[in-house]
DNA sequence: CGAGAAAGTCAACGATCGTTGACTTAACTG
DNA sequence: CAGTTAAGTCAACGATCGTTGACTTTCTCG
């Protein structure tokens, strides 16, 4: 067989490591923080192997950084609890296990990278504008989604990447209740602004 | 006289050169992104002058990164005014002119850079805590501003940085209205579940 | 004018970066 | 076992970085 002794091949299993290693460095440090030579140093391998199987730092972090974000159903919560759902669901990509890590990637990263920052846009009207244009009326989901969207990603940067006192402190159960509050208050003014100034 | 023709010295002349010619660059590309050579071709001037006058890359960072937000004075103005005049006064620091660059310049560099996010901790503690502190309960105040400055750096990141489309394209006055309803509702969240949770 | 300080230039240092190609070792196949 | 392919190592390239010290130019003042 060309295939699995156990469950995966070989280079398959290197290939792997290098993404985890790629993925928690690229985290911690961003992409340019972050060396092809340290990330392969993580691993253990040799740096050419990042290019062997890559192509280039580029390529890497493209693979690291595949953004899934799993939004759930809006539709079948009530309609009130969206805001505190939509919390809850942004804090596990930040706190729960390596599946949800590519958003803290890109964000990590795209502040000093325009090519970053594109894919983060990518992503928001992927992913973010379908995912709550249900809860509002037509026209105003783009720009609901845009402040949802400056709300959670200012919570990202104060809680885990500036680690601001009060706000890095305060339990899951607090940014739940504090911020979702925030986030249905921008649901429902959307809903209410809607018509008011329409021809 | 050893002093000033008309009205600098020469060498205080071109040390305000280097400085805005760093403040533009730092601002653009951050503090890893900005080299000294680039500040130094933007002045244009050696490299070596940049040493001479700031001993290393750091000091000129540092000088041209000064924060001095000028809160106003929040208790002059009707309590139920402070959001939108916060997010009025937060828009004029990156669309005013050069005397508010600093907080932009720190925001740029501090997601890749602990040293320049511990600086914004300073400007949090020293600025912003104080200046909101006599429109919430004692023992909000840290919380309060937390959250308050997660918006507003939200706001940032998604108007200026990042250029987040819906964000970035909406107006002045459309900012100020529906993001400074929600720095409002942190103000006055803060003021109605004070005292609930005390001995 | 001429001496001395200030302002500015120049070339080079060591370090790190992403990337490459030649080479060696390991694994699989006939 | 022999031969081919895959997996991995090694040394080096050109580029850029912050920083340094020696040098030259410009200005100031006795």
């Amino acid at each position: 067989m060309t295939l699995t002794p156990t469950k995966l091949s070989k280079s398959e299993k290197t290939r792997q490591a290098i993404l985890e290693a790629a993925q928690t460095l690229f985290y911690e440090k961003g992409y340019d923080g972050a060396s092809v030579r340290q990330i392969a140093e993580a691993v253990p391998i040799d740096p050419a192997m990042i290019m062997r199987y890559f192509g280039s730092k580029e390529g890497l972090f493209s693979a690291a950084a595949l953004v899934d974000l799993r939004l759930p159903d809006l539709g079948s919560i009530p309609r009130d609890l969206a805001g505190k759902g939509l919390v809850r669901h942004f804090l596990m990509l930040w706190e729960g296990d390596r599946s949800g890590i590519g958003l803290p990637i890109l964000l990590r990263s795209a502040v000093s990278n325009q090519n970053v920052a594109d894919k983060i846009h990518e992503v928001f009207e992927e992913q973010v504008v379908p995912a709550i244009s249900g809860l509002v009326p037509e026209g105003e989901e783009d720009s609901c989604a845009g402040l949802i969207v400056s709300q959670l990603f200012g919570l990202a940067l104060c809680r885990y990447i500036l680690r601001l006192s009060p706000v890095a402190e305060m339990t899951e159960q607090e940014i739940v209740e504090r911020i979702g509050a925030v986030i249905q208050f921008h649901l429902d003014a959307a809903r209410d602004t809607a018509g008011s100034n329409r021809p």
